[in-house]
DNA sequence: GTGGTCTAGACCACC
DNA sequence: GTGGTCTAGACCACC
């Protein structure tokens, strides 16, 4: 696929895989509707046991990231408002305090937080535009 | 102390204590030289087993941001700059490079994210000064 | 395992463990890759409590010196070089210089201690070459 | 005195005075026979309560490396044979074998080792010579 | 089956 | 009084 994946890792295989498809979605280098390989040409195309792809994509499904339809093949699914919204808004909020936390203790003032954020973001959108040109 | 632990949350009690002192410190309500309960004194009054707290503390020594003096006492540490810095600036882009994804899984478009970051800094700075009249 | 625990010792009985296995590895009797025994299998072996065990490896890792797959087991990690290399470096000088203060107390001249520097040197290759022959 | 003490430090500043003591002698710089300022004297000098000196002198003395002559005054005393050489000599050969370990970990070779000791020991004497010119 | 966590309770060293 | 260690035994998550 267009991402690469370490076998030797601590996270597992299919977890990278897992990861790897919703950064695409995320990235809008894959869409709603768009096509992925079967379970096997990936494998293949990867070097990576069948099985590893295969429990990819079945928590891929059951996140509703990618929809499986029996003989016709594997898609983006469309984004739906998730269930307990709230819930992870409040675990996003965390996240951000916790980033708060760690950038004091690299001794990074608001200001070079700031300069990452916007760093990151500039990294993000590039590769965005690079992939729908 | 001035938090509190839950002991059903999914993560560990003793690494709500960790964040939970670490966070106090980022926030300057606990400030290098400033003392923390016992081991036993805070396993009482938060209804915690020794161990827990002790585990607690033993984590939060290797990662600096406490001193402990055996028979004396467990004392904020002044914050020193990291050893592997680049490594860890790293992590923090990786962390927000997943706050991104999960963004967009949420439906949120970039404005809503800079409104999460405002409310979040909000109540960070707001107890920081309540802390600090 | 394949090195004794002196529960009696004043050293820890977890850290005793610890640096078992660091020495293995340094002598190259363990290596990248190399799976170690569970927690619970080296508990019943060496009739320790699991708990014991478990501190030992999780100090390992913290260390980098193994790596823990959950639900699959723990495997001798990469030697990669240290983030606080120069701070480390300056560590072992100041061993060597207690080293010599030591020496001095125990009324052994610079040709004494280099002789039990021989005599080290002697069995650890010797035991080295043992496991690799 | 000769050296520095760190009222900040993890070590007690007792026992880093005790080392300090323990270290010149090592050294050369003091020998048996030099006499110690008193315990007042030394306190002033160094700007510490007088119990911790006294705290110093009291463990030094139970080491035998300084005698105190009631009236007189404080001595370094002469180095004696300790009683239980054999045990003292394994725990020297104990830290060499931490060395190696070290060393390892920090990706030095046999070479790297040898040098490091050349460092220490050049180091070492010339302080040494400094003092008895 | 794997490691991780937690409580309860006991014992130890501090030099 | 301080933190540290250890055992025994129970429960949990792994996605």
């Amino acid at each position: 696929m267009w991402f690469r994946v370490d076998p030797r890792a601590s996270t597992p295989v299919y977890l990278q895989l897992v990861e790897g498809v919703r950064e695409q979605v995320a990235r809008g280098l894959l869409e709603p509707g768009d096509r992925l390989p079967s379970v096997r040409e990936l494998a293949a195309e990867m070097e990576l046991n069948h099985n590893t792809v295969a429990k990819a994509y079945l928590e891929l499904e059951r996140d509703r990231v990618i929809e499986v339809v029996r003989g016709r093949g594997t898609f983006i699914a469309d984004v739906r408002p998730p269930h307990n919204r709230p819930e992870r808004v409040e675990k996003l909020k965390d996240t951000m305090r916790h980033l708060l936390i760690d950038a004091h203790y690299l001794q990074m003032g608001d200001e070079d937080l700031i300069d990452l954020w916007r760093q990151v973001l500039q990294e993000w959108t590039l590769e965005k535009e690079r992939g729908e040109p």
